[in-house]
DNA sequence: ACCTGAAATATTTTT
DNA sequence: TATTTCAGGT
């Protein structure tokens, strides 16, 4: 490694000083102390994160190979790695910077004997865990409509985050007994397979420092500087981490806001603050409380908002820019009237010469999108919605890595039944029941079982060949891939095992877009290669299917697409946009109905509501209807205690105008998705549409020109963005 | 294997 | 209401 820090100067030390205010100052030149850093909304924490490395590595003398950073997210980490890169110009590989799981992986792989894994051992996402419980589950006989697979997945998820083994609990109830066993079957399954789901990654990793003392120390010495990001994010078993690594002689450095802690659903533990100050002290305490995001208006709205909770560490946030305008409230009549007030006023927004991409629609439940999604087809603007299913989670994207994952390692169970008849080859479910029966006889995997049929005939003729043909295919499989480079190993599984060709027979636009989404993981496959950081040993392959699991693999393809954003309040934390919407501020919809229940439960959701407030930097419009359709009825619900905790001289009341049309009986009046329209004009196509292009994938169109065949049609390409096309040159299909 | 209709079910999400 | 999942028939 090169000891490029060394050339650090005086200078360089001051500078890193410069441009932040006194309470930054103090975090970012700390003396080599424990220090929890609560930093507001928008009070420059990853800025004092990275100017603190800079500090450690320039006044302090400390190698960035004895520095540690933790986030949560995956972007945190790219953003804090391009920020570290661009301010000390190191290379990203000289530090260790990471999500939690992305080190346990890291650190599991290193030491994957130690932790008593094989050396190819894989991750399973929370589809694959699902799946696998469900499968166990239907070999044991236990009745899903009893146990819902999702809940026990739940429990075992809750236990290990917990730092608890199945073999560590002891049942009290029927429940939980039931729960144990099927806690300890899925247990045993994964070892047997190598398989590792993610809190498993951060519970082997923990009983692997935990139970080896001369890994433990390795590590303890390396990692002499810890920053942990998110720090009401972590659950107890990230918090023993810490504690167990963290300790003699080093010194940690963790940055968080009691008031943005959203995640105790999962697991978070906002406790750990408290924990922290005990257990790591003695601790400096620095509060980050300047704001550089908000208008004074919001940021007053969102301080009065968050003193109704009583279980604060105690915070406020102030400003020194201007007060802003209002914020704005909308009393919709239903909910289609707010999602086309939400549409016009960011068609407002941009013909005032702003970027789509500035606005943020807000909402707590993912079923809120659907209604504004519609508005904003109709209104011809162009939109993206965050969350949903990603580009790894994708069913055919999933199949074609279960091929390699299969070839990586045959016993690998639910890599093998994904496959076995993907794209059908006569395999049947007595076929697979059969292969499932006898690797539960005898100890087998399914591959083994698979060949134990074959060589024994155990099966019609007709069965026998076909497993022999699939069990053939995949021999092949590995003969022929064994030399390639990774993105030609994967083309040519794509090719081989017909997955691809499968999908290319299929009509309609599903099939379409399955096949452009197997094409590009090849190239993302490239790409990864090229990111591939030298140091981390393993397989390529072996590392790429890591990637799949731990990286959601968000398309960026529409990044520069000038879009409105649209997403749940969650997702949309460490985020900022000059212009943000709340919509649905409704009791029982925010707050929850389920949070309704329990005080925490409430306090957390008007947290959620402080998160998506202190978004906004310019303006923040709130709304709320009257009616909603919910489930199928009609719902009338109180406006949301949040609205009445905002101070009313924050506040501009909107009322829709009088000549606004409301559909008296919904249903009549409600407008189809503009896809569903069948009176095109004479282009065929009307803005809104949803149209796919042979090349640029799908789109949708913005503005129709001119008549017959000199008419032009100009689409937003989700991947290749807005374009001109001649409507009869482009083949433009509709999507229905 | 594919189609069809009934039944279930509907917070928040990253890794 | 709308979507997904599943069983049963063809």
């Amino acid at each position: 490694m090169k000891p490029c820090y060394n050339r650090r100067t005086m200078e360089d030390i001051s500078h890193i000083l410069n441009d932040l205010n006194d309470a930054q100052r103090q975090a970012v030149s700390a003396p080599l102390s424990n220090l929890l850093v609560l930093a507001g909304a928008g009070s420059g924490k990853t800025r004092v994160l990275v100017h603190r490395i800079a500090w450690l590595i320039a006044a302090e003398g400390l190698s960035p190979f004895n520095i540690l950073a933790v986030t949560f997210t995956n972007k945190a980490a790219r953003e804090m790695n391009e920020r570290i890169e661009s301010m000390l110009g190191l290379s990203s590989n000289a530090m260790w910077v990471g999500t939690f799981h992305g080190l346990a992986h890291r650190l599991l792989r290193a030491h994957y004997q130690e932790a008593g894994l094989s050396q190819n051992f894989q991750i399973l996402d929370s589809d694959d865990q699902y799946r696998m419980i469900r499968r166990l589950m239907r070999e044991h006989d236990i009745d899903e409509n009893q146990w819902p697979p999702k809940q026990v997945q739940w429990f075992i998820n809750q236990k290990k985050d917990d730092g608890l083994r199945a073999g560590d609990i002891k049942a009290f109830d029927y429940f939980e007994k039931n729960m144990l066993k099927m806690y300890a079957l899925y247990e045993e399954a994964c070892f047997q397979q190598h398989l590792v789901d993610f809190a498993e990654l951060l519970l082997r990793t923990f009983e692997l420092m935990r139970d080896n003392l001369s890994v433990l120390d390795h590590y303890q010495k390396r990692f002499r500087y810890w920053l942990v990001d998110e720090f009401q994010d972590t659950n107890r078993l990230q918090y023993a981490w810490l504690k167990l690594l963290c300790h003699s002689g080093n010194k940690i450095m963790v940055v968080g806001d009691d008031d943005q802690s959203i995640y105790s659903w999962r697991g978070a533990q906002v406790e750990n603050i408290r924990r922290f100050e005990e257990d790591f002290k003695p601790v400096t305490h620095i509060r980050l409380e300047q704001n550089y995001r908000s208008t004074g208006t919001i940021l007053n709205a969102a301080n009065t908002l968050i003193e109704n909770n009583n279980d604060r560490m105690g915070k406020t946030l102030w400003t020194e820019s201007s007060e802003g305008e209002p914020i704005s409230i909308y009393a919709a009549f239903n909910d289609l009237d707010e999602a086309r007030f939400i549409v016009d006023k960011i068609k407002q927004w941009q013909h005032s010469g702003r970027l789509l991409r500035e606005a943020a629609v807000l909402y707590r439940s993912n079923a809120q999108s659907r209604i504004l999604e519609e508005a904003f087809l109709q209104a011809g603007v162009p939109y993206r919605i965050h969350g949903g299913l990603r580009f790894y989670e994708r069913a055919e994207i999933k199949d074609a890595l279960a091929y390699l994952r299969l070839l990586e390692n045959t016993n690998n169970d639910s890599a093998f039944e994904r496959i076995i008849n993907v794209p059908v080859r006569g395999i049947g479910n007595r076929s697979v029941a059969t292969i499932r029966e006898i690797a539960r006889e005898s100890g087998l995997s399914l591959w083994q079982a698979a060949l134990k049929i074959m060589d024994e005939s155990l099966l019609p003729s007709r069965a026998v060949s076909a497993i022999s043909a699939f069990i053939e295919l995949i021999q092949e499989l590995q003969v022929q891939i064994a030399d390639l480079k990774l993105p030609d190993k994967i083309k040519q599984v794509l090719h081989l095992s017909t997955l691809l060709d499968h999908y290319r027979k299929e009509r309609g636009e599903k099939a379409r877009a399955k096949v452009e989404n197997l094409e590009e993981l090849s190239s993302a496959a490239a790409q990864f290669i090229e990111e591939l950081r030298e140091d981390v040993d393993g397989d390529p392959l072996t590392q790429f299917l890591a990637h799949t699991a731990l990286e959601a693999g968000e398309g960026q393809a529409d990044k520069f697409t000038d879009c409105a954003q649209l997403m749940t309040m969650h997702s949309a934390k460490g985020l900022e946009f000059p212009l943000v919407f709340i919509a649905g501020l409704e009791e029982g919809l925010f707050p929850h109905q389920m949070s309704l229940e329990d005080q925490k439960g409430c306090l957390e959701e008007r947290r959620l509501c402080y998160v998506g407030m202190t978004r906004a930097m310019e303006k923040l419009i709130l709304s709320y209807a009257e009616v909603r359709a919910l489930y199928g009825r009609e719902t009338y619900q109180a406006p949301s205690r949040f609205l009445h905790e905002i101070p009313r001289e924050c506040v501009e009341e909107i009322r829709p105008r009088a000549k606004v049309t409301i559909p008296q009986s919904r249903g009549f009046h409600k407008p189809k998705p503009v896809s569903k329209f069948k009176d095109y004009d004479a282009a065929g196509f009307r803005p809104g549409q949803l149209v796919a292009h042979a090349k640029f994938g799908q789109g949708i169109v913005l503005a129709v020109e001119g008549e017959g065949d000199g008419a032009r049609v100009q689409v937003n390409f989700k991947k290749a963005g807005s374009k001109w096309l001649l409507q009869s040159f482009a083949k433009l299909e509709t999507i229905a």
